[in-house]
DNA sequence: TTGTATGCGTTATCAG
DNA sequence: CTGATAACGCATACAA
């Protein structure tokens, strides 16, 4: 051990007197004489040593890391997603690098390079670029967005969600819903939401309508969309659903501006779950997404030994959780 | 390059035709010849060469990872915080490591131990450990936490803060106000804000009294503190300072189902900033931390190459901001 | 089982 | 300014 720096394993071997493979071999859990053991053992203890995490990973080309790639951690979604799947690494001894793509298809593509170069072991994305170039060399997980075959997708269960919340709001006594959603037509794990919803209402035999607003568009659209199926004061639909809790809560406000009263009017439910400050009540009545489950699935599937026997698509099953905006 | 493994140096400089030291100095940038650079720079292109990190890390003992130690990221003000505080990172090219504690304690500890092993190159930390043991050996800055002169702290001005709330309170007609707080008795940042508030209701001349709650207690205890203050149907105080927007959205709660108005009775602000979603309204009127500029001060301290001579303790002003739960 | 020696990809030192 | 070569700390194939 020169100088103040931290002991490494010649260090260790010296101390014990012992050869430097024996220290590597006890440090890995490798099979060694008990004598031998107990001795690195102790001058591991004595020099409070712990392997050197880079000397380790150029050796073995495993970094343990795990790149996570997601737009940021300000939508609580995110937050929840970042949070449940880093202490899922954590059970492993893994760690998490962290990549926002802040929705900039450019920045997706230079972490994807930056993380190759970084070694990590594995990658969680999620992703809205449909033309992502998916590193094969690399272990490679989704949420959310199916690629290919090839490219594991972990996702929950959206179409049960949409027809679990048209079967809800009809159960609640509506006649006539809507379906509003903000997105592209590429067909993402979420947009079977839709699908749900309309296969219920159409085996419920319940009145529909769908909205759907192109990326770019302004949230006026919807507003006026609203605004066209007001029939003398009063809103033509009694029930809606949204594409997320955050356009429920935000179509709410639209609604109350407007004198349309949540739920007694219009009962209202949203999708992902969203709680307030993360711990307190639902936001907005909602389909709940599993996230724990989403977040156990995306970890043992990247760190899976064999990607090619891993499912393509792994579906989680959502539920409904009341949250004030349907009747209870 | 041997079979399909990523280009190295040595490929790049074979296929070059020069030494592979000069291949080192143009990645990094160092005196080389034009005709020298520019064939090593055709090489690079061509072979889709990127440094590996890990060798780099090993040889220069830089990793170019900072290690970010959060409770987690549910709570809203956390998630924002980690947003910028890696945007700042990102731009000054550096990555980061995400370590969760849960509020554990042991966790914290366990993961100074792995961060010193993994060799990042700096810890920013937000902490709750009193006797968290600071590795000396790597440059560290805590968060809204003062340890000692060494250890820089950076922090939102929160006497300040807790003045303006007193103020505010007391510009909009308040007579009779209260703070209320959780957490322990050390004199951590964020107690400041009660000092901040009881001077400025001192110097105003303002009837004001305080409630704190020790870490464990229910929830409960305020609610009893609050239903003390009933006289005949109504709160004692027109005017509630909270510790965080947190605290103040359940204290409205409760004062919702006591049957007291807000704002209409009873003036509330908290603390924190925290929006809808992240990026909707306030939740509660509010004294505003400055997340961007407290990431900022956290990143360019724990980068700063000569850690002594920067401040020990780095204060960042609030703002006030309307978010419902005061008059306008 | 244990010791020895090599190399992972890079940076840095030292001659030329 | 450029080339050759020695570490950095560890895992592992091979020799004893």
């Amino acid at each position: 051990m020169k100088g103040r720096s931290a002991p490494t394993m010649a260090d260790v071997a010296r101390e014990a007197g012992v050869a430097l493979g024996t220290v590597s071999r006890v440090i890995n859990g490798e099979a060694v004489g008990a004598d031998f053991r107990q001795k690195v053992e102790a001058a591991i203890e004595r020099l409070g040593y712990r392997y050197n995490a880079t000397g380790r990973a150029l050796r073995s080309d495993r970094t343990g890391f795990i790149a996570l790639i997601i737009p940021n951690t300000i939508n609580p979604y995110f937050g929840l997603l970042v949070h449940h799947i880093n202490l899922e690494l954590d059970k492993r001894n893994y760690r998490m690098a962290l990549c926002f793509t802040e929705y900039d298809q450019s920045r997706e593509d230079e972490f994807i390079q930056m993380v190759r170069q970084n070694r990590a072991d594995g990658i969680i994305a999620l992703t809205y670029n449909p033309n992502l170039v998916i590193p094969s060399d690399i272990p490679f997980v989704t949420i959310d967005r199916f690629f290919s075959v090839s490219v594991p997708c972990v996702a929950s269960d959206n179409f049960s969600g949409g027809y679990l919340a048209a079967k809800k709001l009809h159960e609640l006594g509506c006649r006539r819903v809507a379906f509003m959603r903000v997105g592209s037509a590429l067909t993402n794990e979420p947009s079977k939401r839709k699908d749900g919803f309309v296969s219920a209402c159409v085996e419920l035999g319940l009145s529909f309508e769908l909205k759907t607003l192109e990326d770019g568009a302004p949230f006026s659209e919807f507003e006026r969309f609203l605004a066209d199926h007001m029939e003398n004061g009063r809103l033509a639909f009694d029930g809606l659903f949204l594409g997320t809790d955050m356009l429920a809560w935000q179509i709410i406000q639209s609604l109350r501006r407007m004198g349309v009263r949540v739920p007694r009017d219009v009962q209202v439910i949203g999708f992902d779950g969203i709680r307030m400050f993360g711990t307190q009540g639902y936001i907005v009545s909602t389909i709940v997404q599993p996230v724990q489950e989403i977040a156990e699935a995306c970890v043992s599937t990247v760190l899976s030994k064999h990607l090619s026997t891993v499912p393509s698509l792994i579906c989680l099953p959502v539920s409904y959780a009341y949250g004030g905006t349907t009747r209870e």
